[in-house]
RNA sequence: GCGCGAGUAGCUCAACGGAUAGAGCAUCUGACUACGGAUCAGAAGGUUGGGGGUUCGAAUCCCUUCUCGCGCACCA
């Protein structure tokens, strides 16, 4: 059953083809329409600007046009009023008890409310995190960590095929590095000068020895990769644990190494070289990502025939394209923006639509707070917070939720002592608080035994305002959850559930649930029951795109 | 120098090109001796960094300028 909203669009549709078919307006219906619950209540319940947009090219005062519209509105089912205002603005007002009906779609869709249809059949490989094997997950990739996940069960929601791939970055020289750093404080030398220095270099030092004991009086040559490997091991069943912790899963660990080993590279570089945008200078091979905007062309193949970070790059996308997803989406930190211009430019070196088949998100960095200060993040001071940390801290679920709450591409601040607190300036509290006190009323509502059965729904009970503005906000989920899914902006869903317990709670100070004293249960008392039960649906679905937990009480 | 991002209330941040720019915190007023006060109602707080432009309408798009952050390797 289409949606309240979808039959409005609908109508609305049907209404300007109507007028452009009698040619009394010139132009061509808009594929959506942009329709929107007005913040002032004397707007009505939705108002679409669409006249306004449609009076240019129909040579018309807005008002007329609106006036055309409206007039095909006025008698459609469920709509009781239809307004014009200011310059253009129709202002539709639906029949109360027609609303909430929502109650029982919300109820009969359950967990399936929310979801939809408008990426559907399109694979998405979504690649987060991807950091070095070198060391623990910092606050950088926790970030990713939270909105990556997120996105993921966005993206799954509005229907896409999503497959999440961690990019191990297993090769080159920062893994030597590591591993002589391991093998240094195993062996009792100094760390050298531009190797890794945390504390945790040590710990896995111990660990590798205490697992192979013979490590130590390997042959210099033979030892120095054997501590690299066991390390590298080590530190990513590490970060598995760690992100496993957090609640955000891959579907692929893909290793960097497995690219060269399978010799995508080279095949990467033929299949670019057939697209005609490969060259030789100065003894290297060349990718002209130039033609597509970047910068400056970029090297393949180095002059010594080895090959550069970029050719991974390369071969991994076209790897990714070949295994047959539709989308790639790259998250990547504000460290590394340049990177936007040569990833586009590879996808259209690859003969891809550089708009459509790549998508890179950047995000800023995080700082963090604790007393009142800046926490200065320093390798060399020690004083890198890790994922892990902070989530000893906080918790997963105000981890998540902070992280998640703001766009990617603003810098935020994270304040450790204001996420400890259990208040308002903590918005996951207010919105699981929302959800368990749902939860309280209905296991109250059982001790009474009171009726939550769907045939028993008397929508026309359901007519005070706040009945009627929770009911709204009730509606506007699924679209939430689309346009999350199309901008790839997970924080909309978290704003929208702030919102929406914030419309519950004031639904709560109004309307009484449940009878009161000796009072025997009515009409009302169900109807109001069935709409809390179906915000507490919505608020579930949410949180669970968010990865947060939807607790029964607190 | 070039490129990318950011600049909105005292603070942290929102706002598909839409109506009076919104929340939370902080400040000030109020509200339950019956459903969870981790709540609700209200007040105050703004030249959306500055200046131009586009249009019915701009925080949003374009130009310009200032400030901050981050990048500009045959490194990884």
């Amino acid at each position: 059953m289409p949606s309240q909203i979808e039959q409005l669009e609908a109508a609305i549709k049907a209404a300007i083809d109507r007028a452009i078919t009698t040619g009394e307006i010139v132009g061509v219906t808009p594929l959506s329409i942009s329709l929107e619950r007005p913040k002032n209540r004397d707007h009505g319940d939705y108002a679409t600007s669409v006249a306004l947009q449609l009076a240019k090219a129909a040579e018309k005062n807005p008002r007329e046009v609106a006036q055309l519209i409206a007039e095909q509105l006025q008698g459609v089912d469920g709509i009781s009023k239809v307004e014009i205002a200011g310059p253009g603005f129709i202002n539709i007002t639906l029949n109360r008890a027609d609303q909430a009906e929502l109650v029982s779609t919300i109820l009969t869709a359950g967990k399936e409310y929310g979801r939809g249809k408008a990426l559907a059949g399109v694979r998405i490989n979504l690649e987060f995190i991807s950091a070095n094997p070198t060391g623990p997950l910092h606050l950088g990739h926790t970030r990713w960590a939270a909105v990556g996940d997120s996105l993921g069960r966005v993206l799954t929601a509005a229907g896409a095929d999503v497959t999440r791939e961690f990019y191990i970055n297993d090769r080159g020289n920062q893994m030597d590095l590591f591993g002589a750093s391991v093998e240094a404080a195993a062996m009792g030398n100094p760390i050298p000068a531009d190797g890794y220095q945390g504390e945790y270099i040590g710990d896995l030092a111990k660990e590798v020895v205490a697992n192979n004991p013979a490590i130590t009086s390997l042959p210099e040559g033979a030892r120095h990769p054997a501590f690299r490997e066991a390390a590298y091991a080590l530190q990513l069943k590490d970060q598995q644990r760690v992100l496993d912790i957090f609640g955000t899963h891959f579907d692929i660990w893909f290793s960097e190494r497995s690219l060269h080993e399978q010799g995508a590279v080279e095949h990467g570089v033929e299949k670019l070289r057939d697209q005609g945008h490969v060259f030789e200078q100065e003894g290297a091979i060349w990718l002209r990502t130039t033609d597509f905007g970047d910068d400056k062309d970029r090297v393949l193949t180095k002059s010594d025939g080895s090959l550069t970070y970029f050719s991974s790059d390369t071969a991994y996308y076209i790897n990714k394209r070949e295994r047959g997803f539709d989308i790639c989406i790259y998250m990547l930190g504000a460290d590394h923006h340049g990177y936007i211009g040569r990833l586009k430019a590879i996808a259209a070196c690859a003969g891809d639509d550089p708009e459509y088949n790549i998508d890179v998100l950047i995000g800023q960095l995080v700082k963090i707070m604790e007393g009142g200060q800046e926490v200065k993040l320093s390798k060399r001071a020690g004083t890198i917070i890790t994922l892990e940390e902070l989530v000893e801290k906080v918790g997963v679920d105000a981890a998540r939720y902070t992280l998640i709450r703001y766009p990617v591409d603003t810098p935020m601040v994270m304040d450790v002592d204001v996420l400890k607190r259990n208040t308002n300036e903590n918005p996951v509290y207010y919105v699981q608080y929302a959800h368990a006190r749902i939860a309280a009323v209905l296991r109250n509502a059982a001790d009474l035994n009171i009726s939550l059965d769907l045939n028993n729904l008397d929508t026309s009970q359901l007519s005070h305002d706040r009945e009627n503005e929770l009911l709204g906000k009730l509606a506007e989920y699924p679209r939430i959850v689309a346009t999350a899914a199309e901008l790839r902006q997970p924080h909309r869903i978290a704003r929208y559930l702030e919102d929406l317990a914030g419309t519950y709670h004031g639904f709560y100070a109004d309307c009484r649930v449940l009878p009161m004293g000796e009072e025997n249960s009515t009409a009302l008392h169900t109807a109001r029951l069935l709409l809390c039960t179906s915000t507490k649906v919505v608020i579930a679905n949410g949180l669970d795109l968010l990865g947060v937990s939807a607790p029964e009480r607190m």
